[in-house]
This record gives structure tokens, sequence and C-alpha cells, in this order.
DNA sequence: CGGCGTGTTGATAACGCTGTCATTCCAAGC
DNA sequence: GCTTGGAATGACAGCGTTATCAACACGCCG
């Protein structure tokens, strides 16, 4: 409803006031009588009226906006990580970059609440959407709606409108697998990640995979579940290591989570690599920072990032047709908190 | 120089030439006599002209801006943190936040070129600037010069005409250290953060008057330097660690760096906190993520971002005569890398 | 009853740029 | 010399809002 094109001018004509008066209802200025403020709200209402930050900029010499200057810092998260490769493309291309949290707990509507406004509030020329954002369909819809050109970060699946990049998930965690097979392992224990993450499931797959092509059954008592963070990786890992047949190896879809069940581990009285391996998945600040260190694959999620803002800024240009679409190898980062396991 | 009022008008009477052509030179539009571009790019240099970004867009219908969404993330750095925190404020006053990174390698001016383009070309109507950049002179200049309203996040010193907001590092630091000599430790040692922070010398203040407090004589030996980095910290902590009379406790200017002092006596074979306590600064996400967690101090950075920005607005909208400036305790994060010193 | 302040509304001119289209320039071809 | 066509340039009309200032309505005072 309501195509995004509505002017002051509309919503005065629909009030029956001048524009000069919605002008003021919409800057909330005084001295305008509550009835006609109320006919304005509802003309604005009813079209769907934003007024333009352009307009408004460059009559008012203002621009709403605050500038925010930082200097890298040296723990990067993997959100920071992609703020700054995103930012990388959009300064060498000219463009501007604005920031919007969407509120992760916030019940319901929130997402796409956050989208619309950056679309239609803030009139960018695109959007950049990270998982688990760039898989919610309404949030997809309005971009589509609005025509606003779109790039994917680590999307469950490509849709032939936006630009995607993501990690070779399953081969990463295939090659985890492998790894740990390779030095004797019999026993590996994964933890999964965000189902609401499209890498999830694929990382999952890899590991599957890893087992299968070992000729290794799957044992579902070895697999848990976990949302990507610490004390739900800590949780997973206490339980695994509280089973019977203990595994001599964890495998945890992402780095927070691995962190986590080397803390369950030492928790335990239980030496890692000694009694038991672990290995995660993204090469995030932290698995430099556990002990023993993380043994880990690299998601290069700068230069996805990077990747992922150029296409977009491509498109806008009308430089290419398609919408390209951007797989990135993960290497293997040996380190400490993986060995092969003691010999009974 | 150059007042920041040159309008394209004025670059086209200087050049002889119509605006047109002006425009035509700034977008790199093709069918420009190499002359005359070259006329029109002096010129524009000459009275430091910067195209309003307002007025092109509302002209050209495109923002040259691109969104970014995102969820928040599990692991918050101490600068993801302080986004969080100036966002959360932005929105709800209607501001758009625009992010700039500046190289913190980049060997000299990058800084203040960042500052200069954040003001120049994207004409935002005030500027939030972090440490160590808050303390950046020809940053303040360029803002000073141009005007611009500008909230300092954890600055040297107050200066009368920006917003600041500051921890009580020295309280803070001082609350570590009297816990720690409490417990019974004689031995402890500190590790200096980052001397272009302001930050760092409070934090080395506040460790020197606990000592001095409690008649114990400062040992020079027991102070080593650092950069706020997990490595520099464990580089730090192993020299400590190898002292003739070891340091029974090791009191680190941040979490990452405590971090590192936790990595290097695991290395070292050493049991934290059995052998050696540790203790950090600013309850990071690695803070929690230790093995044992790090006793700290919790430093507000959300709510001292959300309040400079909250404090800049304000004066934006002219709301308070004189800048405020903001002191947040640090409340003692107390967990197991610190306890009492092994009875000898 | 006239004049006057206060509260409300509107006409119109900016704001600084780009898009469109007309115009001018210039070199090559006849 | 005259045409011709493409490259170079300019005149001018928006773009959608806010600012200025005038106009108008209303109640109150003298």
């Amino acid at each position: 409803m309501a195509s995004s094109k509505a002017t002051i001018t509309d919503v005065a004509a629909r009030a029956g006031v001048s524009i000069k008066t919605v002008s003021r209802v919409m800057n909330r200025e005084p001295n305008v009588r509550a009835r006609t403020r109320e006919r304005v709200r509802e003309a604005a209402a009813a079209l769907g009226y934003e007024p333009n930050p352009a307009a408004r900029g460059l009559a008012s010499r203002r621009m709403f906006s605050l500038g925010l200057l930082y200097e890298n810092p040296h723990e990067f998260s993997y959100t920071q990580r992609a703020f700054e490769g995103v930012f990388a493309n959009c300064a060498s291309a000219g463009y501007t970059l604005l920031l919007l949290p969407c509120g992760a707990d916030g019940g319901g509507s929130s997402a796409a609440d956050s989208a619309l406004h950056l679309v239609t509030h803030t009139r960018v020329d695109g959007v950049i959407l990270t998982a688990p954002l760039c898989d919610d369909e309404r949030v997809l819809t309005v971009l589509r709606e609005r025509d606003t050109p779109t790039a994917r970060i680590a999307p469950r699946a490509t849709d032939g409108l936006s630009c995607t990049v993501r990690a070779g998930d399953r081969d990463a965690a295939r090659a985890i697998t492998d790894h740990l097979l390779g030095l004797g392992h019999q026993r590996i224990a994964f933890i999964k990640g965000d189902p609401r993450h499209g890498a999830s499931a694929e990382r999952f797959a890899g590991y599957r995979e890893g087992l299968q092509a070992n000729g290794t059954a799957l044992d579902g008592a070895l697999v848990a579940d976990g949302l990507f963070d610490f004390d739900s990786g800590r949780r997973a890992a206490l339980g695994l290591l509280h089973l019977p047949r203990r595994p001599t190896a964890i495998f945890a879809a992402n780095d927070d989570m691995a962190a986590g069940a080397i803390a369950a581990a030492h928790a335990l009285g239980l030496a890692v690599p000694t009694a038991v391996s672990v290995a995660g998945f993204d090469d995030s600040p932290i698995a430099a920072r556990t002990w023993p260190p993380l043994c880990t694959v690299r998601q290069p999620v700068f230069e996805m990032a990077a990747a992922a803002t150029g296409d977009l800024i491509a498109r806008l240009r009308g430089e290419n047709g398609e919408p390209r679409h951007r797989v990135f190898d993960c290497p293997l980062v040996l380190r400490a908190s993986v060995a092969a396991p003691a010999t009974p």
C-alpha cells in the first residue's frame, strides 16, 4: 500500500491545509489547532507519507544525522568485522553507511519495522542484510516492495534478486571433521548452531558427510543443540562430557560455543586437548584467546562483507545484470585445542 | 580556510563556466574538455568546495548511502557496545547514524582526514568521538573550525566545548587494587594500557593510590607496558612471571590484556588463581570466557555512549547551555581469577 | 465600538543540486 | 565555402522541504 511517492503536497491536499501546516505537524511545532493536527496526521497516515530527508536537509540546513568516529579496535567480533568490510567498500565508492541494529529479542515485527524505517524514512539506495535477518521473509518483502537493491551476507539460499555472499560452510565443516577423524578420533560430538541461521544446517551437513565418508555412524547422542553463544556451548558440552561413553572430540558450530566447551572441560577437570579435543568455526577473536587456543576454520568475514557491498554498489550503478552470488573458502586453522586422542 | 559555504555557483563563477559544467566535473561525467575540467577542479579546490549531499540527493533522487541491518550479536566488543549505545539514542531522537572508522595504523593524518570528510562531505549535525581519537588535536581542530557540536567518549580531559562522558577509571582501578590488597597480596603487578588513551594514566594512578594508601611501596619492576591488546598483555605477563620474586597478582589495565596474562600463566604451568591471581578492567565479553573467568570492573559502555549521544542531541536542539560532563561508576565484578595468595 | 495582542494559517521564496534539452563549437567531408 | 554530426556547454525547470513574513481570526481591553 501507499507507494512511497506521497509528498507533503499530497498530504496537504488531502487534509485541506497548506503544506506549511503539514510541515508544522510533522515537526511537532506548536501553534497548530488540535483538530487540524489530527486531520493532517490522518492524511499522512493514509498516504503512508514519510518526509524526504534530502529535501528536509536542504531546506533546513540540518541533516538529522550524527557521525561516529572510531579507531579500529583490537578486538573484532563477527559483526564488527562485517562492518569494517562493508565500510571499506562504501568509502571508496563515495557511499555513506547507515547503521541499523534490529532488536533480536523484540518479539515480532521489529526487524521488519527496522527495514521499513531504513527504506522509507532514511531513503537509502540499498540495504545490506546479515544473517539471520537476510532470511526474514517480512524484511525481504518490505525491500522487494520498495524495489530496494539488497545484498545478503550468509543467507540460507540465493533468490535471484539480491546479491549474496556466504562461506563454504559445508566444506569447511567437513574439513574439520576429516581432520579430527584423521587424528584417530572415533567419537566426535557436534554442537549445532542457531537454527535460524542457514549456516547452522550447512555446518551440520558437513560434519555428517565427513563421518559418512569415513564409514563412521552418526551417533545421535553425540549431537547437541546450541545457539551460537558461549553459554549454550558450555551447557551442551557439559551434557556431552557426562555421557557414559564420553566423546574424545567436540566440534562446535562456532568459536563462541567452542570456547564454552573448553570452559566446560576445565570445569570438569578434563584437560584440553589431552582428555578431549575441541574445535570451533569462524576464527573469531575468542579463538586465539582461549586456553589452549582453538583449532577452527577461518571465515573471511571482512572480505565477504566487502564483496557483498561492492556487488551491491555495482548493481546500484547498473553495472551488471544478474546479481552475483559468491562463496568463500574457509581454510583450516590448526591450533592446540585439537590433538590425537589418548590411546586407552 | 574556505568557510564551508562555497556552493556550486561560486565554483562556476570562479571557473568561468556554468554550474552544469561544474556538476559534470564533480560527478566525473564524460564530455568535458580536459582544460575545462582542470579549471573547474582548481576553482573547487581553491574554494574548498564540497557538494551538498542533501541537494544532490534531492535533485538526483539518490542518497549515496547504504543501510546495514544487523541483529544484536552475542559477542559485543567495547566498540560495538558503544555503537549500540549511540544508536539507541539516535533512533529515539529521529537521528540517523553514520559510521566512520579511522585507520589506526594510517601514518599521519588519516584520523583528521576522516573527521574532515565526515563534516564537509557528509554534513552531519554532530560528531561523536571515541578514545583515543577524542584527544587528537587535529581532529578537534577540524571540528571546532566547522563549529560542529561534538561529544567525546573517554577523553583525557574536558574542554568546555564538547560534551564528555568517561568512566571513573581511577576509582575503579583503586577498587581492584584494594580488593587484591585486602586478600593479602603483597606483590601486585600492573600492566599499563595504551598511553594514547587518557584512561591508561588514570587506571595506573588508581593502582598507585591503592598501594600508597596501604603503605605498600610501588615496585617499578612490577609495572609493565602494554597496548590494551591480548598479545601485549601476554608478553608483559610472561616478563612479570619470570621475575626472581614473582608477583602473586597481576592487574591488567583491560580485560584483553588480562586474558593474555592468563594465557601466559597457563603457558608457564602456573595455575590461576592458585599460583597467581589476575584481574582485568572493562568487563568485556572476553572476561566471562577465560578460564578461570576474569575478576574485573564493569565499564558501562552502552550507558556511557547513550548518555554522550543524548547530551549531544540536546545541544543540537539548543536545550542546554553548558556541555555536560559525566563520570560513570565501574562496579567491581568478582570472578574466579582472583583469590587470596597461597601462604608460602 | 475601535484597536490590539495572541494564536493560527498560508503564499511564496529560498535551499543547492541534477536532468532535460537547446545551443554552440569544431573538425571532417564534399 | 558550406554542410554535417558529434562533442562540449549552458539555460532553466524542477526536486520536496523549511523559513519568512504577511494575513487572518478571535477575544480582550479601553
